[in-house]
RNA sequence: GGACCUUUAGCUCAGUUGGUUAGAGCGUUUCGUUGACAUCGAAAAGGUCACUGGUUCGAGUCCAGUAAGGUCCA
């Protein structure tokens, strides 16, 4: 067996497991009969992404879980993957025609696309690659891509379906338009962002009364050339009779527009008249469609007037048109005042610019399942961790809008319409494109293709990805979900993902799994996964979000390189309380690459301490414990095995992540390696308590990397062969199954809990005596000499723990006898010990240091005994709490009786 | 405007159904390299649990309200 080096090195330990676990195929999700699966799908990455730290906290989150399904012996997928992100990709595909000076419509559709794959082929994806230093554990000969072959059949047939059903229809409506991406987005593209901007005041002139005028309130003057009728609540008094008159449209062509009466108009805002815009205003198009007034659209798709707008204007963009129609309106007496103003601007998401509302024919899809999908959630077959987003997921769906999901773009799964050649897009009616030989709807397509013009529109990225959970797995073809294992893998166990897409992404997969898979089953089998877990989102350490134009974000790479990537994994699970945002603090990585190189070295003492025995499995360590030998300690160290242990299991069941990695942490570092390590080098030094204590240590570092191997799986896996746990070719992280704490029990253990307990007693005089000496200037590591004054059964335990204690509180000796008036004293639990010092003493300051103490000790005493005095207490409170308070007063007047006693001595 | 979250040590955060003198890591200070680990060890200092009321024998924890910060929806 190779020897342990004196630091962890990460770097080769990762690549070579990495591999060997690639070449043993130990990630493959395989349908094992008998076995419960375990599936999680990858929230699939952008294929035009790089890792971040919000991929790195989400995937680990993953692979921990995954890795901790194969542990407890299920049979775990984990499925990869990466969505095709139609504009960011094509946005990123034309940057680069750009460089040449031309764009997509010089390559036409057909080459535009190739180019777009030969981009994918090269450059997308590399995320995935970037997972695997990580070390996740995905089945990456699963992986999918939303654009492939088979999953694109999915789409098309999913939009065939929906179609037939009358969930799909054609509609010229308004949508929300990006001016820079040239299409359509849905309304959970669009982000509300205050913007600081100015207000109008504009007056419009009565055309049969001139001199008297109608004001109006608006941000957007360049819109006004638009403007079909001004409207005025029904039953406001100042316009009572005014409505029906007509007023003279200030700039643009000129035109008398009506005065009409809506109730949507809102009396309190303004003058309380509004101007109408229906072309460029979702309320504006609503009452216009109500009084019957064609909508006049003044801006191009880029967001220019156009010759609508008339020769002032035209040509300009949206914002120089709006400066323009300022002045225009103040040329000519219309502007009756400007004035600074907020309010909420609509931006696209992708593009960081405001959107326009625009009147065009899209493709809308009306949700199905959704009173399904709020059951499922309501009712607990889907949960979610933490549980307050299901308030936020129901109150989404109580206010569902129909979805836009037909997008102007070229890459991505293009619509399966087919147009009889000849129409006119833009005229066609509801019964139009209901019949069958102007408007074909099919997977295949109409037979005489040559008649038909296909629709030029795609589909919306989300409108793919919602078939993740079933398309992954083969979903519709029978053979491939067969192949798959379909019946077996679906519906998948957990999501995790982040709540940004919780309308995106979450919400819209329910409803689709609720619609196409195991159709007439009950819920529970066609739900797509049954938890969902929401991470926080990574801050920076000011409380910002990490963000490229903002530089504040690390580069995982990095951090792999400098802390590792167990060290990474450790350190950004132990940040991350569950539903919470993280703020990011590099110091923390550090500190889980500290805890490995811990890890290794306690491994290392091991390994030094004495000729391995057999370590071939849990039974056989369990059988080379001598329970006849256990001291305290090893009771105390086995308890604490078995209570983190559980633990742990807790944490797992109630998605508690950085919980456990802190019980573990606490459990090894604190009671292991700084005690039980410590105290285990007096008994290594005797042969009677030799083997018991290395099996024992054997048994606890075993445990205790199986505990971890989901968290840090490099490390525990390069340690669980260098300390002979596994057989050469076997894998910790495939062949075995963790023995849980009742089945570690059922094995013949008995805990003393009594023990136990006395050895926190036993760290308590120690960690006492060591601040004694501290205080007293002595060096921890120099050994002081005690005397100790204590009762014949305090001293019988200190006495039976000699050898122990003194290599703890570093004494050379420690002998029994009266407390010394010239030696300073600390009054502890067990006696009272005098620290035996070569200079002479100072009863003065050890008057004054014993004097304080009392001080503090007698307000305890006093608050102690109010309490027990509190009839109310005495008869109300719980027994348990009762006695411990009785106990404490009494150790409390105990030690004070000392401390008066010494002070007496000291004169 | 509606909903939700947060407020505990210098910093980042734990604190499970109310129960002794509120914890951890980092940072700070002091001391320390004897054979696991200086990526370490020993110890110390540091908190009016945002505020105001209430319920209770007992409140960081439960209830009501206030304030500040944040997120989502409209």
């Amino acid at each position: 067996m190779a020897a342990i080096t004196k630091s962890y090195e990460s770097h080769d330990v990762e690549k070579k497991w990495y591999a060997a676990w690639l070449e043993a195929d130990a990630f493959a999700g395989k349908v094992q009969p008998g076995r419960a699966p375990y599936t999680i799908m990858i929230p699939p990455p952008n294929v035009t992404g790089v890792l971040t730290m919000g991929h790195v906290l989400n995937n680990t989150l993953q692979d921990i879980l995954i890795r901790r399904a194969r542990l407890e012996g299920r049979a775990a997928l984990w499925l990869p993957g990466t969505d095709h992100a139609g504009i960011a990709t094509q946005t990123v595909v034309e940057r680069e025609l750009r460089k040449e000076k031309k764009t997509r419509h010089h390559l036409g559709r057909e080459e535009f696309l190739k180019k777009v794959w030969a981009w994918r082929e090269e450059k997308g994806g590399i995320i995935l690659k970037q997972l695997q230093a990580l070390g996740a554990s995905a089945d990456w000969s699963r992986t999918q891509f939303t654009m492939d072959p088979a999953y694109s059949q999915a789409v098309l047939k999913v939009f065939v379906d929906l179609y037939g059903k009358g969930h799909i229809y054609r509609g010229k409506r308004m949508v929300n338009w990006c001016p820079v991406s040239l299409t359509a987005l849905s309304d959970e593209e669009v982000i509300m962002k205050p913007v600081k901007g100015t207000i109008y005041q504009v007056r419009y002139e009565r055309a049969d009364a001139p001199g008297q005028f109608i004001e109006v309130k608006t941000t957007r003057p360049e819109t006004i050339p638009g403007d079909v009728a001004i409207a005025v609540h029904p039953d406001d008094p100042r316009y009572a009779g005014w409505v029906g008159k007509k007023v003279k449209r200030p700039i643009g062509p000129a035109a008398d527009i009506p005065i009409i009466a809506d109730a949507a108009v809102d009396r309190e805002f303004g003058s309380g008249a509004l101007k109408i815009t229906p072309a460029h205003d979702k309320v504006d198009f609503e009452v216009g469609q109500r009084h019957k007034l064609a909508p006049i659209d003044v801006l191009t798709p880029d967001a220019k007037l156009n010759e609508l707008a008339g020769p002032e204007l035209a040509g300009l963009d949206r914002f120089a048109g709006r400066k323009k129609a300022a002045e225009l309106l103040k040329e000519r007496g219309a502007l009756v005042k400007e004035e600074a103003y907020e309010n909420n601007v609509g931006y696209s998401e992708r593009a960081d610019v405001p959107i326009e509302p625009r009147l065009t024919w899209q493709w809308w899809l009306k949700y199905p399942r959704i009173e399904e999908a709020k059951t499922a959630v309501r009712d607990g077959h889907i949960k979610f961790h933490p549980e307050r987003w299901a308030k936020v997921y129901l109150h989404w769906l109580e206010n569902i809008q129909d979805w836009c999901i037909s997008r102007q773009l070229w890459w991505g799964h293009r619509i399966p319409v087919w147009y009889r050649k000849g129409l006119d897009k833009e005229t066609l009616t509801a019964a139009d494109i209901a019949d069958p030989q102007k408007v074909h709807v099919s997977l295949a397509g109409p037979a005489d293709k040559d008649n038909w013009v296909q629709e030029d529109d795609v589909l919306d990225t989300w409108a793919s990805s919602w078939l993740w959970p079933f398309a992954t797995l083969g979903w519709p073809d029978k053979d491939a979900m067969a192949k798959a294992g379909y019946d077996y893998f679906y519906p998948t166990t957990t999501l995790v993902t982040g709540p940004d897409i919780i309308f995106f992404w979450v919400a819209r997969m329910i409803m689709a799994g609720l619609e196409f898979t195991h159709p007439g089953q009950p819920l529970e089998k066609r739900i797509p996964f049954k938890h969902v877990y929401f991470t926080g989102i990574i801050r920076d350490a000011q409380g910002r979000k990490m963000s490229k134009s903002l530089g504040n974000s690390p580069d995982p790479l990095d951090l792999i390189a400098k802390y590792g990537a167990d060290g990474l994994r450790f350190g950004i699970v132990s940040i991350a309380p569950q539903g919470q945002d993280i703020r990011f603090q590099e110091d923390r990585i550090e500190g889980g690459k500290n805890f490995c190189n811990k890890l290794w070295n306690a491994c290392r003492f091991r390994q030094m301490s004495g000729d391995m025995a057999d370590n071939s499995s849990c039974a056989a360590i369990m059988a080379r414990l001598e329970p006849a030998r256990f001291d305290a300690d090893d009771h105390a160290i086995l308890d604490r095995l078995l209570g983190t242990t559980r633990e742990v299991d807790r944490c797992f069941a109630e998605f508690e992540f950085s919980a456990a990695v802190q019980a573990i942490y606490g459990f090894f570092w604190n009671d292991f390696c700084d005690w039980y390590v410590e105290v285990s080098k007096a008994k290594l030094l005797e042969p009677a308590t030799k083997a018991n204590c290395l099996a024992i240590q054997d048994l606890v570092l075993r445990q205790t990397l199986l505990l971890l191997h989901p968290f840090t799986p490099f490390i525990t896996e390069e340690l669980w062969h260098l300390l002979g746990y596994g057989a050469e070719g076997t894998f910790l992280m495939r062949d075995l199954q963790m023995e849980n704490c009742s089945q570690i029990a059922s094995r013949g253990l008995v805990i003393d809990h009594a023990a136990a307990a006395q050895v926190a007693q036993l760290k308590a005089v120690v960690s006492q005596v060591r601040a004694f000496k501290a205080e007293q200037g002595e060096a921890a590591s120099k050994t002081s000499e005690f005397v100790v004054e204590a009762t014949d059964a305090h001293w019988a335990l200190l006495d039976a723990n000699l050898a122990k204690l003194k290599r703890m509180m570093g004494a050379g000796s420690v002998v029994r006898g009266a407390m010394s008036p010239n030696a300073p004293v600390t009054v502890t639990a067990f006696g009272s010990w005098n620290l035996i010092k070569q200079l002479k003493g100072d009863p003065a300051g050890e008057k004054a240091r014993l004097t304080k103490e009392l001080a503090v000790l007698a307000k305890h005493i006093a608050g102690t005994e109010a309490r027990l005095a509190n009839e109310a207490f005495v008869s109300k409170a719980p027994p348990a709490v009762l006695e411990g308070a009785r106990q404490q007063l009494a150790a409390q007047q105990a030690k004070h009786a000392e401390i008066t006693r010494l002070l007496a001595a000291l004169g």
